[in-house]
RNA sequence: AUUCCCGACUGUG
């Protein structure tokens, strides 16, 4: 029954914006959901002027197409532009703040973003996993920590924020320890553990992880080629880099 | 049928 909406989401999420432009110009009855895929389309193609066209072209506009307005703004830093027509949205619910403090910690303002946050009536898990991000961003990891033991329900990307939080502040081990506790493993934590090791050194432990890993994406095998290559032996990072398939 | 249904927010990069 959607077909017409599903072509659009389809080309625009695999980033061929010209086939979702000519998916959505073939749709006969559009309706609000139609205009925000284009929307989404035009984001996911990294074209800000495109979203707001289409944004300013929408015959109706719901939560959801100022919310992908906002968002679109927030992934090209343009908090200014964010914070405008965050100022103008007619309806706010509770992903609308949470694109905002996402916002302002994605555009260097972390503090803004867990201020936005502490004054959010109700927040999801998605607020606390980015106030938690935000404290871990302002260098705080107490807070971040104390934040992490508090959330209900912590899902794959709380524990990952952790642990990536704890990498970045130079605590290897207990990120280690962080990632075995963690009740699932998917690919990004697995990536962000294994770059968190190849990053400073330890070469044993990321080629471990290498092997160990289910899955592997081209950030694992650049993780293992860039501490190969800063070992000695420049024979170990060049038969990695041979070994790598075409498509991964 | 504000409850079904196609769209928006967070983690490695």
């Amino acid at each position: 029954k959607y077909v017409g909406n599903t072509l659009v989401q389809l080309y625009g999420t695999s980033g061929c914006l010209d086939s979702a432009i000519r998916a959505f110009d073939a749709i006969l009855s559009r309706n609000v959901y139609s205009w925000s895929l284009l929307m989404s389309a035009y984001a996911q193609s990294r074209h800000l002027p495109g979203v707001l066209n289409v944004f300013d072209m929408s015959p109706q506009r719901d939560l959801v197409s100022w919310a992908t307005a906002v968002s679109a703004c927030t992934q090209e830093q343009r908090l200014d532009l964010a914070a405008s027509i965050f100022k103008q949205m007619p309806q706010r619910n509770l992903v609308s703040w949470n694109i905002l403090a996402t916002a302002y910690a994605q555009c260097g303002y972390p503090h803004d973003s867990a201020a936005t946050l502490s004054r959010m009536p109700q927040l999801s898990l998605v607020s606390w996993n980015v106030f938690l991000q935000a404290y871990a961003q302002m260098g705080d990891l107490q807070t971040a920590w104390d934040m992490f033991q508090a959330i209900p329900d912590l899902d794959a990307m709380s524990w990952t924020s952790m642990m990536s939080a704890l990498a970045r502040n130079g605590d290897l081990s207990k990120a280690t320890e962080l990632f075995d506790a963690m009740p699932s493993r998917d690919l990004v934590s697995w990536n962000c553990l294994l770059q968190a090791n190849a990053q400073t050194g330890h070469l044993a432990a990321a080629s471990s992880m290498f092997d160990k890993m289910p899955q592997r994406d081209t950030m694992s095998w650049n993780a293992i080629i860039h501490a190969s290559v800063e070992q000695p032996d420049m024979s170990v990072g060049r038969d990695c880099f041979l070994s790598m398939p075409s498509r991964c």
